[in-house]
DNA sequence: ATGTCAAGTGACAGTAACTCTCAAAAGGTG
DNA sequence: CACCTTTTGAGAGTTACTGTCACTTGACAT
């Protein structure tokens, strides 16, 4: 029970206001409670009010901190990640080379930081229904990001038909790519799964 | 007013009882007055309340209907009428020439008969995030489909990750074919679009 | 025709995911 | 310590659904 925060007023260790370090803390309390109760009893069979009393919290808080309840098992921070090492791509780089590393890399770093929750994540959104639909959602907002990159690469226009395919088809393949992963028990090598089905794309949908 | 049906209470002329005809009416009553009132005043704006009474039924039978408010304007026959066209391609063709051909075959029969409702129906699911999400679960179960009938032309096992990564983009190119058609007023050719958008993916993703 | 059975319908009650509003509590600041 | 802003919880309301049950209405045999 040593003090953990003490007295000190003055300023806040990390940078961040006590405001800020608590919110970040009911956002997490909220997730892992969700995520407990998800895994013992199910998606559906657990109601927020459940997660809220789980969590110590209003439902209204829970809410308030994520719009819906999908959100508590969706929301993510992986777009800004893999806009930025897209962008640090080599310019000589072929765009759809560029996209196919900027991607991978993003991934593994999120397989290096989060592989725990990534893998409850990705066994929810292949059981629930409701996650999967909302999945394809946050999906699509992706899409758009990586379409503006890639237009910006080719010159070509951001709803350029062409480009929203190469996007919409490099997203497609990484996402069976991950199903199959927690198809097979998520023994695998996510990273090489990847590549296979990259590769497939690469060679023109040849089997 | 010559009466169109009689006493003659023997044979029901179409093939089909009072009973199924009367489904068949209420079923579309319910799809017309809700695609009216959509349009009207939006799809989050109209409770399912308000349809039924449109209607003339009670909203539990339009849940009876349709399960979800979704499935009113999702629920399509389009899945056999794919999986025929695929299948009635000739063996010698490499499996995913059949798919295109099959797929494209079976999305301008829809052309031909229905292109009104399925204008109306691309339309809402490109503005409502709700159609979206639900849409692409049906796209998922497509997927599994054409899975199947990839696998058993490729000897491979229906779960193959490379099967499935050729059905995803081919679908997901699809869609976004159809997205583009409604984005730019659904003034240009389909059929078109949706060659242009396969022969991105024939290509290796080159641009 | 008519009685019987099965299918379809509507009224009603209940659950759960949200949404909105407002007052109390707690953090930040001079 | 007093003041202001942000955050929270309580409560009421809406809507998409679910389940039950009694009633109606086609279907079909007699």
């Amino acid at each position: 029970m040593a003090s953990a925060q003490t007295s000190s007023p003055a300023h806040p260790g990390p940078g961040l206001g006590l405001r800020e370090r608590k919110k970040i803390q009911t956002r997490q309390a909220i997730r892992r409670a969700a995520y407990r109760l998800f895994e013992k009893q199910g998606y559906d069979a657990t109601p927020v009010d459940q997660i809220a009393e789980a969590a110590d919290v209003s439902p209204s808080t829970v809410f308030r901190y994520f719009p819906t309840k999908e959100d508590i098992v969706l929301t993510d921070e992986y777009d800004p990640v893999m806009e930025a090492a897209v962008r640090a791509r080599p310019a000589e780089e072929s765009p759809v080379e560029a996209i196919r590393h900027g991607v991978r890399e993003a991934l593994q770093h999120i397989i290096d930081t989060d592989i725990v929750e990534l893998r409850q994540r990705t066994k929810l959104v292949r059981e629930v229904p409701a996650l999967r639909g909302r999945s394809a959602e946050g999906q699509a907002e992706s899409a758009v990001m990586l379409c503006g990159v890639l237009a910006e690469r080719t010159g070509r226009p951001e709803d350029d038909l062409e480009v929203r395919v190469v996007i919409a088809a490099v997203l497609g393949a990484m996402q069976e790519a991950m199903m199959h992963w927690v198809d097979r028990g998520q023994t695998e090598d996510l990273a090489g799964l990847i590549d296979r089905t990259l590769d497939v794309l690469g060679r023109g949908l040849t089997l």
